[in-house]
DNA sequence: TAATGAATGAAACAACTGTTTGAATAAGGT
DNA sequence: ACCTTATTCAAACAGTTGTTTCATTCATTA
């Protein structure tokens, strides 16, 4: 099917170059089809990539939030889940879709199209507020908005810098790919690191 | 003088949209200058690109490194110092070619010119560096190559979120600039952290 | 079979890109 | 004054971009 040639082609595209820099003529030549299809099957290049963008939104695995923590036991495995599936749903190379996913959300992070609110609302934002009511588990509940913020932060720099800044881990690290390689040690950093923060408060 | 405004406005223009999306047309009318000035003056536009970068370079403030701890008291102090100077150079308002620079790497790390890897080299694996040999000051000799580098990427990973990644960051705290409101609180709060990881293993 | 509508294709459109040209101007030295 | 060099300018160059046009092909239904 012509439509659904385009948007694997168009995803590639969009994940290599960013929404701007990729050009309709090859998406086009990538899958196969001639230049006029893209205003045909589609309204034009904003349209193809909004349609790009939705289907491959549908694909991601949910995260574990707070409720499904029920003793203090519970904490570090379930944060440990949350940072683990978040790190390998967006960097789990048999599912391409999210790799690519990846690449074209970082490319909206920098250059953000008329997409980028949508995008952080419907995906970023749920993200994060998981990950925020499992830190309260572990947390008085009298902490202030500013502290628990700057845990999640401290996460989500973490688990970004790895997926969104592999080019730079790969230039300091100097051999192969560093998550790749590690991706349960660094999990568990992580993990620990964020819990160690917790058991202070405590 | 003509080549002082051209790259004045260069810098402003590849800050916003990366080395690819600028357009010479922008950068002159930005510094009202002829078209033909761009490769007059220099030879074309990526020439233009690497004597704007090089002309910035040369602002930057020293880090400190590990040389500067005489007691086990310093070190706390001096990775403040590291992490204060790092996010305060490149964030910093007053100086806005660090600013620009900020931006300017990042679009690198999304879509490297030719430039890259020389930025990596001259610039970010010095600033590595000398983290590391401070972080080594407060590790057992024998620490393995991959826990001290998960240290190291753990605070540069927070340093970049905030730097790179502020519009995430503005997303989600939903009340003004984070990094900027909040940027001792946050040193104190990435140095907390990490001397919290060394402590444990000694 | 004939007719209708969807899908495709080659070619052209206007607008943009980095670069080049060659003439006009400015500046400085003799 | 002159000559020489450095600098600026409007205009055009060839190439690329997203989009449109219109004739052609294909599939489906009457």
């Amino acid at each position: 099917m012509t439509k659904n040639k385009i948007i694997v082609a168009a995803l590639e595209e969009f994940a290599e170059h960013g929404y701007h820099a990729a050009t309709i003529r090859n998406i086009c030549r990538r899958a196969g089809v001639n230049i006029a299809a893209i205003n045909y099957h589609f309204s034009g290049k904003a349209e193809l990539y909004r349609q790009s963008l939705e289907m491959v939104f549908k694909l991601k695995p949910p995260l574990p939030c707070g409720e499904k923590i029920q003793s203090d036991s519970d904490l570090k495995s379930v944060l440990q889940d949350w940072i683990k599936t978040f790190l390998y749903r967006s960097n789990n190379k048999i599912i391409q879709e999210n790799l690519l996913l990846k690449k074209i959300v970082h490319h909206e992070m920098l250059n953000p199209s008329e997409i980028f609110d949508e995008l952080i609302e419907t995906h970023l934002k749920p993200d994060v507020y998981s990950l925020e009511s499992i830190l309260r588990k572990g947390l008085p509940p009298d902490i202030s908005e500013k502290e628990i913020k700057m845990r999640v932060f401290s996460i989500l720099g973490n688990c970004v810098f790895y997926l969104f800044h592999e080019r730079l881990v790969e230039k300091i690290w100097a051999d192969g790919d560093f998550l790749e390689d590690n991706i349960e040690m660094v999990v568990d950093h992580i993990t620990e690191q964020s819990l160690m923060g917790l058991k202070l408060i405590q």
